[in-house]
DNA sequence: ACAGGTTAGGCAAACGTTTGCCAAGCTTGA
DNA sequence: TCAAGCTTGGCAAACGTTTGCCTAACCTGT
């Protein structure tokens, strides 16, 4: 344990003169490779490793070895708690399994994605983490050039590829049915205007299920705006003043319903004696300020171990499986 | 915008090749030298490193610059709003500045962070950011050798160091004004139980400021829990189990808050009427579903420059400085 | 014509690893 | 006794950069 001064970090060479070896039986020997050395030598070896304090130089290794330990995430708005959740666990993940994980904030922007592509490629990261990602021509590039990508939430825009989400008709439509089996008819639907294919299928999954069970009018009102808050506060301003309050109103996100709640509490208008809202995301901040928010609940806190292990099946060739992840009512 | 194909991305023999010099010419292109080369050869190679898409490797730039671009950033527990605004914020000032950062979330485990500070050492990360730290033995040995680190919201262990954060001893006592300005007399104040520096001193700034204003009794409670969330939940029911329910509470984050607020809401205790809430920390989503709580509120998205700042004062040799960033009342 | 200075650019040695290949010494079987 | 094989370990070449030093060629002033 004894820690080397500052000057210059221990390296296989410190190593090599400290146990009397070369430099390459020290690596053999880091690297587990203990067939080819003697019982003696490997103790003197691991001795010296310690005494010096030596520990591996990355930049060497991946420099050597070309592909490094590292793994990019890029994903949009870090403050989301959807994508902190991701984000956590992902790192959890990566690390069990031996990576590590550099996070980028895309800000839904292609130029900032493209940007952070970039730049992790150069940083020879072995594996890319596409969390909400939008279509963007380097983005379209690397898939062309068959990079290591998995696509999470948001399917990859070219089609194929490695891909962790949940069954986004499906949740829409379970969003239908918590409604309709409360014995509520006029029911409405929030969304963000330029939607992803995310919103798009919750949206429709939601839409063809209370068609299915009878509705006649879903009523849709859909905003613009930097957040999910907004655009929930926005989106149900403009549809009771087109179609006054619904019996239920179904958010998109639960970030969407909050703001939806901002402006019926402004409005005088309880929540959810008067209208019943229902989110999809299940934030477990929900149970302990939002009581009043139903929600499909999705695990984001479990998605960390698929992914790695869809990128785990990308590295060995294995192309494009997906991993549809389970959600439920709460 | 000619793309290579995925066999061996461009290095600079690659570029030198194709433009007809040495490599020696395109590394000091690359990195700016212009004096040491004629426009026409200059003009040349820039060509040839578009026409490749040549990117630098950064492998071999840190190997042989002995410093990479890589700052990395120790946080507990990244589901927690604040630090995910503290993350957000200063990935993007680093990135700014042309750096990439590592996130790493040591679940408030001494063990933890120390197994992150050794694996990022070895990766040369150039700077260390640690939020919200916990004393272990590696992070006292990089602070011995005079790693560069900056500290955020919780100071160093060891006393001395880069340090950004708020003044907690004003906050408690703005948060005691608070209550004591709308003419609460009978105040709590709800704490983890083995809390850090921070708690516990926005506890004494609270406690002393109301006992200077001419309190004689201030209600305290502690509990232990996973997150914030449960402690207050807990705090708050041996509180007002022992005491009954004060006219204001006061909780050291607003995670405590919602905790107290959940225990409230299930003894159909009135908040804010019967009890006022007073948190710290100033969570976004407040204003959108907990407009009953009132917060000190702190611009957790504006750390990210001053600890980059901090960072670079840190490389240039300035060892300790400290930016202790503004609160406000809301 | 020549000394001295500037300009333009190449050579080669590092940085820390990994790994194919070689070699010396030993064992074993015929 | 010798050939063949195994064990143990070293040599040296890469990987992609950066940079101190060298060297031509040209320029300028006398």
């Amino acid at each position: 344990m004894t820690r080397k001064q500052r000057s210059t970090p221990a390296s296989l060479a410190t190593v090599a003169a400290a146990a009397g070896v070369s430099i390459a039986t020290v690596s053999r020997i880091v690297n587990g490779e203990t067939r080819r050395a003697s019982a003696e030598t490997i103790a003197r070896v691991r001795k010296a490793i310690a005494v010096v304090g030596y520990q591996p130089n990355h930049a060497g290794r991946t420099l050597r070895r070309r592909e490094s330990r590292l793994v990019a995430m890029l994903a949009p708005n870090l403050e989301n708690p959807v994508m902190a959740a991701i984000a956590a666990s992902t790192e959890a993940a990566l690390r069990a399994a031996g990576y590590v994980m550099i996070l980028c904030d895309t800000h839904d922007r292609p130029d900032l994605q493209d940007e952070y592509l970039n730049a992790m490629r150069s940083q020879v990261v072995r594996g890319y983490i596409m969390v909400a990602s939008v279509p963007s021509p380097v983005l379209k590039d690397f898939v062309a050039d068959g990079a290591p990508i998995v696509f999470v939430n948001r399917r990859p825009p070219s089609g194929r590829g490695a891909f962790v989400g949940i069954d986004n008709i499906k949740a829409g439509a379970d969003a239908a049915d918590m409604l309709w089996s409360a014995g509520l008819r006029r029911c409405g639907v929030l969304t963000p205007a330029q939607g992803s294919s995310v919103t798009r299928d919750r949206l429709k999954g939601f839409c063809d299920r209370l068609r299915a069970l009878g509705t006649e009018d879903v009523y849709k009102a859909e905003a613009t705006g930097r957040s999910h808050l907004e655009i929930g506060y926005e989106a149900v301003q403009r549809l009771t003043a087109r179609d006054g309050w619904p019996e239920g109103l179904m958010c998109v996100s639960d970030q969407i319903a909050y703001g939806a709640y901002r402006f019926a509490r402004e409005s005088d208008v309880v929540i959810p004696e008067r209208c019943m809202l229902v989110g999809i995301d299940g934030n477990p901040l929900n149970r302990w300020i939002a009581p009043w928010l139903r929600s499909i609940e999705i695990m984001y806190e479990e998605f960390g171990q698929p992914i790695v292990e869809l990128l785990d099946q990308v590295w060995r060739g294995g192309g494009n499986a997906e991993r549809i992840m389970p959600h439920s009512v709460a």
